[in-house]
DNA sequence: GTCTATAGCAGGATAGAC
DNA sequence: GTCTATCCTGCTATAGAC
């Protein structure tokens, strides 16, 4: 149990902080002088319990990000066991909850988002590790319960693009906040977020609908 | 005008330098050092042209995005052009095809929307910029030619958000191509984008299209 | 317009006291 | 396990010769 306590070791509040300042503007534009003066501890700390600053960025993803993926996909595959044999309307909307709502804190989630979109474009150490452990098996679970609802002729590879679009919208929701609500002129408030879950599964089964009977909202 | 060519100004080269390493790694991972050593000047050449290390980054996005962004956008409008009163699958069609292929080579492609990514996760200056002149126009001008396909009934903000769904998955399959190539096992020749734009044009007009009759491939 | 040289500073890392 | 003090590297930016 590791919840957002403030008096916790010098140690997971390092990680804590170091998240956070990574997430919000990457690795190099981070100094370890900045997150030792925000996790409230010497600057020699970070040096002390991670070796050096590459590690303690390693070890955020090991000891942070791993963790908290683990509980997205928990409450993803929880959420479904109570409807055994879900449909994809189910699937896909327990998916986009998991994702823009889910068990995440707001500002968690988002800089969740925003270490992986980094990890994405610049792939290090990290993304190798995280990519085995985390997203190659949330892939393949993700697609062995959609399958079933396929047309059956389709093959895998359409499949495996539909998965991509699918979460290339829960994705780009969740990361590009800026340009949404630029464009959309709403702020990441709860309602918003209903709204988007509800448009994700609503796009993802029927998309457009266009000069079709549609879909309810 | 101005392609690739090896030998323009010191500023050219600059520019064109400092472009790819800002897209690649970011604003604060690059040293000065590097861009003029890559773009064989000296040290001094970024201040004198520049001003500063900055405005460097600031002109990257004005004399090189937004040109780029410029031309996009124009293969996008005479592509439709052709098709007076273009359906929403030429719509499509063409938006995807402009970004995946388009008029812009491979790699710089992936460097302009690398940049994108960047400013949408930690907006600057540049971004401001880039929104007020080239996103939202765009944005605004894509809108207006699906609106009138989409079910009468329907209000603004799920029109936004259709808008958004489409370009989540065109600006997804163009940045993120390591985990793209991760879950499929293609690399980005040819063939796989031609499929990517078929499956972005067929997935935004049908969605899954789940239990019922499959659109062509 | 391009160069060398260097000022001035911030960064990561370590040694050693407590 | 935490602190202070410090080393040294690498950065941006500028001055001034050419």
């Amino acid at each position: 149990m590791s919840p957002d306590n403030e008096n916790k070791t010098t140690r997971d509040r390092l990680l804590k902080v170091a998240e956070t300042l990574f997430a919000q503007r990457g690795y190099h534009a981070v100094s370890v002088r900045e997150i030792t003066t925000a996790a409230n501890c010497n600057l020699a700390a970070v040096n002390y319990h991670f070796g050096n600053k590459k590690n303690l960025y390693l070890d955020v993803f090991r000891l942070r990000w791993m963790v908290r993926a683990r509980r997205v996909h928990d409450s993803f595959t929880q959420h479904l066991a109570k409807h055994d044999g879900a449909s994809p309307t189910e699937i896909i909307q327990a998916l986009a909850e998991a994702f823009i709502k889910g068990p995440l804190a707001d500002d968690e989630r988002f800089y969740h988002a925003q270490l992986m979109m980094r990890e994405m474009a610049k792939p290090t150490e990290a993304f190798e590790m995280v990519a085995d452990e985390i997203l190659r098996p949330f892939f393949r679970n993700l697609a062995k319960l959609l399958q079933p609802y396929l047309p059956e002729e389709i093959d895998e590879q359409r499949v495996n693009l539909n998965m991509l679009s699918i979460i290339s919208m829960v994705i780009y929701f969740n990361f590009a906040r800026v340009p949404v609500s630029l464009f959309t002129g709403c702020t990441y408030d709860e309602a918003f977020k209903e709204r988007l879950i509800q448009h994700i599964v609503n796009f993802a089964l029927t998309g457009l609908n266009v000069r079709e009977k549609e879909k309810s909202l």
